[in-house]
DNA sequence: CATTTAATTGTACTCATTACTAATTAAGAC
DNA sequence: GTCTTAATTAGTAATGAGTACAATTAAATG
C-alpha cells in the first residue's frame, strides 16, 4: 500500500466534506496540510500566486471561512493585526511568541485525552454543547530570549 | 475591616502598577472589575458617556492597551469582529458561543494549579518562557441550543 | 453536452484600530 | 499651593483587514 501523497489526502478530504472541488480550494488545502507555517492570508496569496495567477483574495477568504466552518482548520491571532490558520490534522495547541508572533504547535502524549476531558468537564460546568476549542500558551521564543538578553532561570 | 469598594481597590491597582492615575483610567478599569459582560470599546464608550461626557474612543484602545500590556485585563475575540475585554480577577478561562458571540466565565476547583501545569510542560516542551495563556471552548449556549432547537444526548 | 447551482473574481465598501498632533493634566519638587 | 514637565487625552485622519455585491466562470449531475 503506498503512501498517498497531500494532494490525494486532500482531495480526499473536500469529497469527504461534501465540498465541490476547485482547483482554488485544493491548493490552498494542500498548502495548509504541508506547511506549518500558520500562514496568514498575504502569505497564502504570495504563495500560490505562481501556481494560480488570478488567485483573488476574496477567494482565499471564503475558501478558508469554509474551511473554518467544517472544522478543517483554525484561525489564530498573534497579535500582528491579520488571522492566521492552521490545518488542524492531529491534536495539538499553539505557543505564541510575544516578541516576535512566531507560533509553534505543541503536544505531548495523552494532549488528545486532556483535552477531551476538558471539554467534558466544561459542558458540565457552563451547560453549553462543545464544538471545539482554543488553547494558547504566551511567552518568548528561545531566538527571542536570546535576542533579548534574558537569562533563564 | 470594612470591605473596600470597586473604585478603592481599582485605585490601588493602578498605583501598584505605577501607571499615572487618571479619571479615565480608574472609571474603564472600574466598570471592568464591576460587570462581567466581555464589554467591546463601543461597550464601554456608550456605558460611560454619562459619567464622562468627553471620553474619547482613542483613549479607550490607549486605555485597555495598556491594561493588557501589565496584564490587568484580556483580550477576547468572539467572531463579531471587535475585541472584548475582561478584568482578570480570579483564575478562569471562557465559553464562547458560536452562534451568539456570549461569551462566560468558566472555572472549577484546581483550575489554578492545572493551568500552571499545563504552562510548566509547554515551557519543557517548546523552549518558550511562558508568560500566560488563553484557554477558549467553542459551542453553543443553552440558550441558543433551545433557539435553533436542538436536543441534548 | 446541457442544465443547474455554486464558486470565483475584482471592486467598492465597511469599520475596527492606529497614527498623529495640539491641548490638557497628573505627579513631584520647591 | 505653585511650578515644571512629562505623560495622557481627544479629535481627526489614515490604515488595512475583512465583507458585500454582481457579473463571470466552472463543477456536478444525468
Amino acid at each position: 500500500m503506498a503512501t498517498k501523497n497531500v494532494a490525494d489526502q486532500t482531495l480526499r478530504v473536500l469529497k469527504d466534506n461534501k465540498l465541490r472541488v476547485t482547483p482554488q480550494r485544493h491548493v490552498i488545502l494542500s498548502y495548509l496540510a504541508s506547511h506549518h507555517n500558520h500562514p496568514s492570508v498575504d502569505t497564502i496569496h504570495a504563495a500560490l500566486s505562481k501556481e494560480l495567477p488570478n488567485l483573488g483574495a476574496s477567494t482565499i477568504y471564503n475558501t478558508l471561512n469554509t474551511f473554518v466552518e467544517r472544522g478543517l482548520v483554525i484561525e489564530l491571532q498573534n497579535g500582528d493585526g491579520s488571522t492566521h490558520y492552521d490545518y488542524f490534522g492531529t491534536p495539538h495547541y499553539h505557543a505564541i511568541c510575544t516578541n516576535c508572533g512566531k507560533i509553534v504547535d505543541v503536544s505531548y502524549e495523552g494532549f488528545g485525552k486532556d483535552e477531551k476531558e476538558f471539554e467534558k468537564r466544561t459542558a458540565e460546568l457552563s451547560g453549553y454543547m462543545i464544538s471545539g476549542n482554543h488553547m494558547e500558551v504566551y511567552g518568548l521564543c528561545p531566538e527571542c530570549q536570546v535576542k533579548l538578553g534574558i537569562k533563564r532561570p
